[in-house]
Parts: C-alpha cells; structure tokens; sequence
DNA sequence: TCTTGACTCTTACCCTACGTGATGGATTTC
DNA sequence: GAAATCCATCACGTAGGGTAAGAGTCAAGA
C-alpha cells in the first residue's frame, strides 16, 4: 500500500497542510499511520474519506456534520441533506429579501442624491432633470429608467471611466471637425462613440442594436446645443459634423 | 436630554447587552457618557446612530465597513451598497449551485435507498415497488415523479407527521364506518383525508383541485385491498365505505 | 439605615475553519 | 557535509458575539 505524506494529499486535493492538520486536530481525518518521527501518514483508504469530507464541505456541510456522517455508518444522509436543503432555501430567501432591501435603499439614495449630482454629473446641474424628463420623452421612460438601473449596478469606478472614456472620445471628433464625416478615421471615432453611448443606455442587455436611437440622438445634439456646448458655449458646428457622422455610421451598418 | 443605559438601549434596539459592549469594544458605537461609576449612557444621538448600524448589519454588511460608513461623513455609501450587492449575487449563484448539487445527490441516493425504504415505509415493502409502478400508471408518470420530489422537500420530520396524520384519519374513518357516507362527521373526516392525501401528491404547486384523481383513488381502494387492508387484513367493507364518502365528497365540490 | 434583588462593570474563555508565523527536528539533494 | 526542503508542534489571530465569573452599584422596601 502506498502512503502519501501531506503535502502530496494536500496537493491533488487542493486544500492547504494546515487544512489537514485541522482536520487531524478535530478527529475528522486521522491519518492512518505515523511514522516513527511522528510523520503523517496517509492511505489511500484515506484519500477516498477526504474525498467525502470535501464533497460534504463543499455543499457547505459543518465539519462536525460532516463527521457524523462518515464516522457512523448508520447515519441518515438522506435526512441531513434534506435538511441542509432547507437550510439553504431560507438563506436564499434571506438573501433575496437583502437585494430588495438594498434595491429600495439605492433608489431612494438615487432619487436624493445620485440623479443631479453623479449620474448626469458630465452635464450643467440646473439642467440634469430636465435633460432626463426629454430623455425620457425621446428613448420612452421605461429605456430611460433602464438604463440608470444598469449604470447604478456598474459601480462608480466604471462609470468614472465611462465618463472619462466619452470625453476622449469627444475631444478627438472635435479636433476631427474639418473633416469628412464619412472618412475612416472619423468614422472609427464614431465606432467608438456609438459603444459608449450605448453602455451608457445600459444596452448590454438589450439585443436590439438601437441604430435608430442613436440616429435620433444626433438630431437632440443639433437640436439642443447643451449637448455640444464646450464651458458653457454653443458649438452648432460641432454638432452637425457629429450629426452628419452618426447618420453615415448608422447609415452603414443598416445597410451592411 | 434623556440618557439609557445598556439594558434599555438593548432592549428596545432589540439587541444583547453584549452586543453593545461589543460595538464599544471595537470602537463601533462609543457611548457619549460614562457615570462616576463607569456606567454606559447612551444619548439619543448614539440611539439613532445604532439605528443605523443594525440597518446595515441587517443589509449584511461587516461591522468594520459600517464603521467607515457611519463614521467618515464623505463615504461612498452608494458605492459601497453597490458592491455589496454584487457580492449577494455571486452568494446567490453559490447558494443555486449548491442546490442543484444536493438534488441530483438526493436523486441519485433516492434511486438507490430512499423509494422503497423511507418514502412508501407504511406499506408492506414487498409491495413498495408495485405501488409506485401503480400509481404511475393511474396518475402518470410525470405526476408521481413530482409528488416524491414535493415529499423529499418537506423534510423528514414533516414528512413522519403527514404520515402520523394519515394514521389518525384513516382510523377516525374506520370507527365511523356504520355512519351514512354523506353524514356530515364523516364528509368532515374525509375533508381532512382529502388534504393530507394532496399534501402527498405535492399538490401544493398545483392549481388543480384534482378532484377526478382524488375520486380515482377511491376506486382503487376498492379494487386494491392493499391500500386498505389493517396488519394483512383485506377490509372490503371500509375500502366500500370509503369509496363512498368519497365519491360523495367530490360531487358536493364539483356541484358547488 | 440596612438589606435585598436587580443591574452593571470588566475579564476572559468559547465557537468556525482554518491562516500565519515561530521554532526546532528530519529528510533529501547537490 | 551543507543547503534546501519538508515536517512537527505550539500558539495567536480572525467576526460577532455567547456565556459565565466575580465584584461593584443602584433603587426600593422594611
């Protein structure tokens, strides 16, 4: 018969030797032999219990637990892991009663503070909830409140990013402006636009490309001169070389 | 201003007076007075603050990370609560993979102990098996299928005590065998044999009253003298009666 | 005023399932 | 024969308190 020392056993099972050291403490796992200068010693026999007693742990069985049911032979397994099915089934209601708990708290945060000061943050704040309720008008309430339910769950150094992300890629159409909006390194540009954009529509889940939205928001931008206005002042130009660019990128990718 | 001391405050916080030693201890929640004799005081203040504490401790949020929350007036709550839930979503898949684990493993132990052993225990086991294979048949595969996993869900104990019932109620039946079927104190019984044996087919999922098997079981009490039969003894007449009541109880039902 | 019972304080060990050293001996490798 | 690894046994730390032990304090009744 073979005998494994610990840090082989502690190898292919993939648990530490303090693990198996506990597991020798509690009486869990006692290797079955000792060698004369008090190392330990495992059989395969052994093996095949650690075995149990991971497949038990994993299914978040307690360690004293799991020795009852491989120590006893007559032990009700069945009961056991019926029984901790139960036991899972309340922690999943526990948990799902937290996530509306926390949802409820996040909305109510939202609508005190993260709506005017972080979420539309890019824009001048005495305009943030009007620009919300057009946005509303244009892309339909329920697109619109879609889309801050994803931007929320994105966490706020992601949208940092996301942020800091759109305003590159705005500097880099604005220095673009002579142009021709349909030449490729506009038109790269405008990729890259219509990807932020859309995470900013929370559009990963969505399967619908949305060309059509997009197309409409280039008319919002020379229609309303707050999206292209650089501190605080009107740039009609820059909002009609965007407008032509998105019309051919949208023009495109319908046609292809 | 009023103060309270450790046992008011716990008691209203519902919480332990360890508990508040506790957040003392680590520095969670200080209170704003001490007596000569060291003596905690908690003001309203503190009150409100452990409000707020046992708010986030419910939300499951460790208690150093409600320090930062409470304690920097700056902090990044949503922020935080954000990355708390995705930490409960990933608990959540955890908790759904777990489960699934635990039912193919109760399936796999139910093909091989549990049918004939634990779930049909009331019948003489020779005839387990058959009866299974029967009730297929009569109710459908799929039907029977489901009824046993609805009874691997309830957990042993309740499982013993439907079973304990159906005991009762059969035996209350059995003394009111002389009685007309559709006397009121044995429709009475029978309204209560009809929920346990619904409780049996995990009916509780179901919309269905099942009426037209519950009538269909009668007639196999007739035609099976197992189903009825006392220490080996075919009981024809109870089996008769039985039927009766019955057939009776699901005509008042589908009448009104 | 004294006593009694309820209350409070600190200290300190208990639980899970190990992690993380410290220290010293054993074994293997060059 | 020395260096590198491996092994052993303490022993303390974690989070969130539970559960005493032993001693001091408070309010109320006799």
């Amino acid at each position: 018969m073979k005998k494994y020392t610990v840090k082989e056993v502690a190898g292919f099972a993939g648990i530490t030797i303090r693990t198996l050291h506990h597991y020798d403490e509690i009486g869990l796992l006692v290797p079955s032999e000792r060698s004369e200068t008090n190392y330990r010693y495992y059989s395969e026999n052994d093996l095949l219990l650690l075995q149990q007693i991971l497949f038990y742990k994993d299914l978040g069985i307690a360690l004293n637990e799991i020795k009852d049911i491989i120590q006893n032979p007559g032990f009700d397994v069945v009961g056991a892991l019926i029984q901790h099915r139960e036991t899972i089934l309340k922690r999943q209601d526990h948990l799902k009663a937290l996530l509306i708990t926390i949802d409820k708290t996040l909305n109510n945060l939202n609508n005190k503070i993260m709506k005017p000061e972080e979420l539309y943050e890019g824009l001048p704040k005495e305009f943030a909830n009007e620009y919300r309720t057009e946005a509303m008008e244009i892309y339909g309430e329920q697109s619109v409140l879609q889309s801050e339910k994803e931007l929320l769950k994105m966490g706020k150094a992601d949208f940092e990013q996301l942020k800091s992300e759109q305003k590159q890629i705005n500097e880099k159409l604005f220095s673009l402006m002579g142009e021709d909006p349909a030449s490729e390194s506009v038109q790269t540009e405008i990729q890259k636009h219509y990807v932020v954009i859309r995470k900013f529509w929370g559009a990963s889940n969505q399967v619908d490309p949305q060309w059509e939205a997009y197309a409409g928001l280039g008319d919002l931008y020379v229609s309303d001169e707050r999206f292209t206005s650089i501190n605080g002042n009107a740039q009609p130009d820059f909002a009609a070389f965007l407008n032509a660019a998105m019309k051919q990128f949208v023009m495109r990718k319908k046609g292809g």
